[in-house]
DNA sequence: TTGCTCCTCACGTCACGTGAGGTGGC
DNA sequence: TTGCTCCTCACGTCACGTGAGGTGGC
């Protein structure tokens, strides 16, 4: 408050500004918006704000970090009742802060998902980063088709080790036998079932392809890749296996 | 892919849009900021995308729904080496997003506040925001100087239970002289050091003031709030305690 | 020929930031 | 008189949405 004006004092635009912790712009722009007109002008037709429009100026900047937006602080204001609409308000914003929140978890896992695939590639192009979407967007699928063939072999080695234990303890080894009668048939049906819903990216020319069975089926293969030949450029290298949408029966 | 044109396959803006989810002003945008120009166009000057066109798209929106921005886009397509600019986009969009994330949960904590707020008041309008506002950001101190108070008790209420305890068993009782000798000036200093440090704000006419001390000491309270005839309106009723920035010495 | 899709402007969004060019007030 | 503050335009931001008015393609 620099000057007396009249009777009682007012603050100026750069004041108001300063007190509240905004810019001067700031300041005008809630004039132009109606939400904080000054008390009175100067005859120079400079903005004088009075306490009043200081205390109304905090309640503004309140809501704002609050992240309410200038059109419903304006009619918090404008509304003779505001207690009918503040409650409304207020919920509409929270849901709108949850749905912006998870959006930004969803952005940030998927920003830390790349950063993680982006280390693994020896060759990266921004090829690449259509591979790292592949895979991440088919990841879960990959992981239940996993865990469905772990669970499926759980009663087959369970009878292995009764057969095993059968065969030391009372010398019943054909129970063994019925172990590798069904043991052997499961291997070929989850090894086609497997690689019926698997693909491989070529790090080279980025072609998502399915390789011939007997290939895949004796390849070096870590956790996450196989070496493959890639059918479209011809390279033979560790190739990423991402799970397989549908079976493209036209392109045979 | 509709319609064959000359030896190969292409997609209009339309397709290109549905097969990845866009609109197909959003196609157009991506045209317009350069980051998919159609390898070919129409006669008609439509515009006529391949299938590498289709791949570089869905890595446009893979990257999009990260958060990326379209420079940043452009960028990694423009670089002849984006394996360098990469990690630092991805960083410093990480950063971003958890600045942003950090600023949702401020919003949502303020928002979580004024709600509880105005749930507890009787008679409300928009003066009543600047209230909470003054609450919410004192809260804090508040909170502490009550802890103070509380911790600087301990010694005096253990000096008390030692006395009764060495009353009552070795019939000491001249110790609980020396507790009232120090229990009733440490009352006063505490009672003084309190009313320094808060002030209450009127329902009816908002305004913050420090009541008169023997009016404050003897007054009805509860853990908020406390009945205080108000030195501007006249009101008398029940006034939220908040934390005195500064003792207004000018004020007298 | 009739729908449907696509084309190019061009304005609007949201809360200001950032000059440009000019003036008030101590 | 000289700085400093303040004034009013008015464009820019970001990724599109939304018409308007016109045309291509089956």
């Amino acid at each position: 408050m620099s000057h007396l004006n009249g009777n009682s004092s007012f603050y100026t635009t750069g004041e108001i500004a300063k007190l509240a912790g905004v810019s001067v712009r700031t300041v005008q722009y809630y004039d132009d918006r109606g939400i904080l007109i000054p008390s009175e002008l100067s005859e120079g037709g400079r903005r004088l704000y009075s306490e009043e429009d200081l205390k109304r100026m905090h309640i503004i900047c309140f809501l704002r970090d609050a992240g309410l937006p200038i059109n419903s602080i304006s009619a918090l204001f404008s509304e003779k009742n505001p207690e009918s609409i503040i409650s409304v308000l207020l919920e509409e914003q929270e849901e709108l802060l949850r749905a912006e929140l998870s959006e930004c978890e969803k952005k940030l896992a998927l920003i830390e998902g790349i950063k993680r695939e982006v280390k693994e590639i020896e060759s990266f192009s921004v090829e690449s980063i259509g591979d790292i979407a592949h895979m991440m967007k088919q990841k879960n699928k990959l992981k239940r088709m996993r865990w469905t063939m772990v669970l499926s072999g759980i009663p087959v080695t369970a009878l292995q080790w009764v057969a095993i234990i059968l065969g030391i303890t009372n010398g019943l080894w054909w129970l063994l036998g019925v172990w590798a009668g069904v043991a052997i048939p499961w291997g070929v049906i989850v090894s086609i079932y497997y690689f019926r819903h698997a693909s491989y990216i070529c790090p080279e020319c980025h072609e998502v392809f399915k390789p011939k069975f007997w290939e895949a089926f004796f390849a070096y293969h870590t956790p996450r890749m196989r070496r493959l030949t890639c059918p479209k450029c011809g390279r033979k290298g560790l190739c990423v296996e991402v799970y397989a949408e549908k079976e493209n029966k036209k392109d045979a």
